[in-house]
RNA sequence: GCCGGAGUGGCGGAAUUGGUAGACGCAAGGGACUUAAAAUCCCUCAGAGGAAACUCUGUACCGGUUCAAAUCCGGUCUCCGGCACCA
């Protein structure tokens, strides 16, 4: 053994010792639990971050953890390889996307591999290769079969800088989630998937995702924005025409003073001669803050009281939501209390605060309006100064006045029902996947136009469709399959006619909704369907995902439609599962000065030079020291160079006492036989074998587990072994801190391993089992409280029953000074901890 | 605006069920070794007072519950994240 720790040689060493023994190859183990560990696999751009670096080393700990536990570990890594980023490297190095991707996977793998990280490559996954993509395009088609697919123009948003449409999940702050620039609306026809087929199950489907952060699970709930309501019919005067609105409120139904209606509403072009004007009203919609509305000169009943009242068109409408058309009641909606100021009109009154309420004015909260009581009814005396959205009493609603406002609600819905004025609705705010994009470099999906029959899906048989390679990438105009004139020209299937190809591909998140899935099946071109009916199908042994770790940022976009794509293959009969991941770690992200790390900010650590200056023990193990892992880690070279410090002590001593080491067995006959220093040091490494194994069970808590074996560690290097007995606990306590330590720094773990005598593999030991006698302190401190406030401490032994140790705290020397002979009011004796004695003044 | 989360030394963070606030690490200061430096080892390290024993104050702020509060409750402030004309 070298005196000096050198992690270059040691950690190559190792890796090649995993890597030529295929130690984390996983195969079926029917009888053998297992545990799916998955990490969120990466887009190839070339260069692993640090954020890779921390979420990777999460997820190996806990997958070098489990095994040692006796659990058959699934742990996969693959590449998320389509994507924009390859086709502007072609545009700009006339490299085609294709050899770019691979080759930034080549470089990819080997700095994971340099990590440690503990993957079966042998299911690796890569999504631009046919072999996987040919069955993204096999659910489409199934789900076009089903009605889960179609194609309709839409308002869409564009960005302009990556010239594609985006998906509503993936524009963050009216911007592009990859390249941050402003995104615009533009008229297109596109491909969506029907996700909110399944907005009811998505919902209720996050009841059972226990083990995912509640956070996250609120972000999913609010996405999909369940909201229950009324659709009513208002009659328009002059016209065989209804207007349809949705509102949540129909207790307010008789404070109606307007209507408005989106400017993409049907309705809205046969009211509005002026053309101009809408055009007008359309472009201010969206981000506008000011709302701007257009008289139609057309009037609208409320179908309740008869009331007649004028229709708009306005900005701040909606069409995707709802029916496009809303009810406005001013006195109680204060978007349409401001539009009723800008446009003068009248604001009516139907709901009113409670008694208790109006009398409750609080000083930061005033009533918008005051009140006086006579006789019981309140009378308004003043006018809003702003609507009053709150639940309250009806007034002035017809034979619903004097109800409460939930009460109003049901009963307002259920008369209307019965007179077929309109019927109760639940409306979502999830909208549909819209998944094609304007791209070369993705799935292309699998579609014919036919002057003759139409759109025509691909066969099955002639899957898969091939992305073709012999393509030009100028950056100007649309996708580049647009010129492929052997891609684009193609037979309709039915007729044989002349036909074209659909140019646009699949959004790339549709790879990331089921890689988890195709991990578990072996590597290569397969027959997919057939592996999943097979009755040995690997997939239900695999799935669920155990353990899922990644990035917050996903958690309504990836997340989501996972969740909805296992369900879509559930219902084709193809697994028998509805939720992908088990549990959920999302990870913080990696700070430094103050904000995370981005090439842009220039405030990037490199990996690499990590790996190089300090090795990848190092690396890992300051990942999981600096911040529990779903906190947010500040970066700091000094605190990677204590966890460097650290591992060199380790190093050091066992290299100080190596031969002591290799020639002695660990046997200890009698605990009793134990000097008090070597007894002390072999209950804190029980202590520790505990405190680790709680920690990493408890909500992986990695930097206390961490801080543990360092206090160990301490107390280690601060034994002097003398006798065999010495000896012997000195090697014990080494050997299990090695044993513990190994799932966070592998490789020095492995040679210490093999330096203190041991046949090679600590990889393939046991972990560690602490014994609770050894563990327990015989003598424990004893805190004495006066009053509440710490007066004095006292060893005591172990197990002594509550009375004597009040005994004890009341005649403690310290105690009986402070005292003197003030009166014992009260004693608390906390079991084997504290006791606090309360005194007169 | 609505919905979440957080606020503890100079810094990252501990404190598991309400029971010793500040584990572990970093930085800083002092010392040992060295011709010197680095590395390493030892000591100090929340603030104030004190030679010391020790005392007082202290977990964003104000108040409450309790024998006892970083932890529970009410209110305020700040920061971070998500959603946002969704009717």
């Amino acid at each position: 053994m070298k005196e000096k720790y050198d992690p270059q040689k040691v950690e190559l060493k190792w890796q090649r010792y995993w890597d030529e023994r295929r130690l984390h190859k996983t195969e079926m183990v029917k009888s053998q639990k297992k545990f799916y560990c998955l990490e969120m696999f990466p887009y190839p751009s070339g260069e692993i971050h640090m954020g890779h670096v921390r979420n990777y080393a999460i997820g190996d700990v806990i997958a070098r953890y489990k095994r040692m536990r006796g659990y058959n570990v699934l742990h996969p890594m693959g590449w998320d390889a389509f994507g924009l980023p390859a086709e502007n490297a072609a545009i700009k190095h006339g490299v085609h996307p294709s050899e770019w991707t691979y080759r930034n996977i080549e470089k990819m793998k080997d700095q994971l591999n340099r990590m440690g990280l503990s993957y079966d490559w042998e299911r690796e996954v890569t999504t631009c290769k046919p072999e996987y993509y040919r069955w993204n395009q096999w659910v489409f088609l199934k789900m076009l079969e089903r009605g889960l697919v179609y194609k309709k123009f839409s308002y869409v948003n564009w960005c302009p800088s990556c010239a594609t449409v985006l998906a509503n999940e993936q524009v963050i702050d009216d911007r592009c989630w990859r390249c941050d620039n402003k995104v615009n609306q533009k008229k297109l026809e596109q491909w969506f998937f029907r996700i909110t087929e399944y907005a009811e199950e998505l919902l209720q489907g996050c009841d059972e995702l226990k083990g995912w952060p509640e956070r996250v699970v609120l972000m999913q709930r609010n996405w999909i924005g369940r909201g229950e309501g009324v659709e009513v019919d208002f009659p328009v005067e002059g016209m065989d025409e209804h207007l349809r609105i949705f509102t949540t409120r129909p207790d307010t139904l008789f404070g109606v003073t307007f209507m408005c209606i989106a400017p993409e509403h049907p309705l809205s072009e046969k009211l509005v001669k002026d053309k101009a004007k809408l055009e007008e009203i359309k472009v201010k919609c969206g981000k506008e803050d000011e709302k701007t509305g257009l008289n139609s000169g057309y009037y609208a009943l409320n179908p309740l009281n008869g009331d007649k009242i004028p229709i708009y068109i306005a900005n701040f409408v909606v069409m995707e939501y709802g029916t496009g058309a809303i009810m406005s009641v001013p006195a109680h909606d204060q978007r349409d209390f401001d539009f009723a100021r800008k446009y003068d009109l009248p604001v009516k009154v139907v709901i009113v605060p409670e008694q208790k309420e109006r009398e409750a004015v609080s000083p930061t909260h005033p009533s918008p309006w005051r009140w006086e009581s006579k006789g019981g009814g309140g009378n308004l005396l003043s006018e809003l100064t702003e609507a009053y959205e709150e639940e309250g009493i009806l007034v002035d609603s017809g034979q619903f006045t004097g109800l409460k406002s939930d009460i109003a609600r049901k009963e307002i819905t259920k008369f209307i029902e019965e007179k077929g004025l309109g019927t109760a609705v639940v409306n979502y705010k999830l909208r549909d996947w819209g998944i094609s994009r304007q791209r070369y470099w993705g799935t292309p999906i699998p579609v014919i136009y036919c002057g003759n029959c139409g759109i025509v899906p691909v066969p099955e048989k002639d899957l898969p469709l091939i992305l073709p390679e012999n393509v030009r990438f100028t950056g100007k105009g649309g996708s580049p399959l647009l010129e492929s004139e052997t891609f684009l020209n193609t037979i309709c299937p039915i007729c044989g006619g002349n036909a074209k190809r659909e140019t646009d591909t699949m959004d790339t998140f549709v790879d990331s909704s089921w890689y988890f899935i195709r991990y578990c099946f072996k590597k290569g071109d397969i027959d997919l369907p057939t592996e999943f009916r097979s009755p040995d199908s690997e997939v239900n042994y695999w799935m669920p995902v155990d353990q899922y770790i990644g990035g917050v940022e996903h958690a309504v976009l990836h997340l989501l439609y996972s969740r909805f794509f296992t369900r879509v293959i559930r219902d084709l009969g193809l697994i028998n599962i509805s939720e992908p991941f088990q549990n959920l770690l999302t990870q913080g992200m990696v700070i430094k000065d103050g904000a995370k790390m981005s090439k842009s900010k220039g405030n990037i650590v490199d990996p690499n030079y990590l790996i190089e200056k300090y090795g990848a023990d190092t690396a890992r193990l300051f990942s999981l020291f600096a911040a529990p892992p779903e906190k947010d880690l500040d970066w700091s070279d000094k605190g990677v160079e204590g966890a460097h410090r650290f591992l060199n002590r380790v190093w050091g001593i066992i290299y100080k006492n190596q031969f002591k080491l290799q020639s002695s067995k660990f046997k200890i006959d009698n605990i009793s036989d134990l000097q008090a220093s070597a007894l002390r040091l072999y209950r804190k490494t029980h202590q520790t074998m505990k405190k680790v194994s709680t920690d990493i069970e408890r909500e992986y808590h990695f930097n206390t587990a961490i801080a543990a074996m360092m206090e160990l560690t301490n107390e280690i290097t601060s034994f002097q072994p003398e006798s065999d007995e010495d000896c012997s606990v000195f090697k014990f306590a080494i050997e299990q801190m090695l044993l513990l330590l190994f799932p966070f720094s592998p490789h020095i773990t492995e040679e210490l391993w093999e330096a203190i005598g041991n046949k090679p593999g600590i990889s393939e030991q046991k972990w560690p089992e602490w014994d609770e006698d050894a563990a327990r302190e015989d003598q424990i401190e004893l805190v004495i409280q006066l009053n509440g406030k710490l007066r004095s401490k006292t060893m005591i032994s172990q197990g002594i029953p509550d009375d004597e140790i009040r005994k004890i705290a009341l005649e403690d020397q310290k105690i009986k000074e402070i005292m003197g002979n003030r009166k014992i009011k009260k004693v608390i004796v906390v079991k084997g901890k504290l006791v606090n004695i309360v005194i007169g003044e």
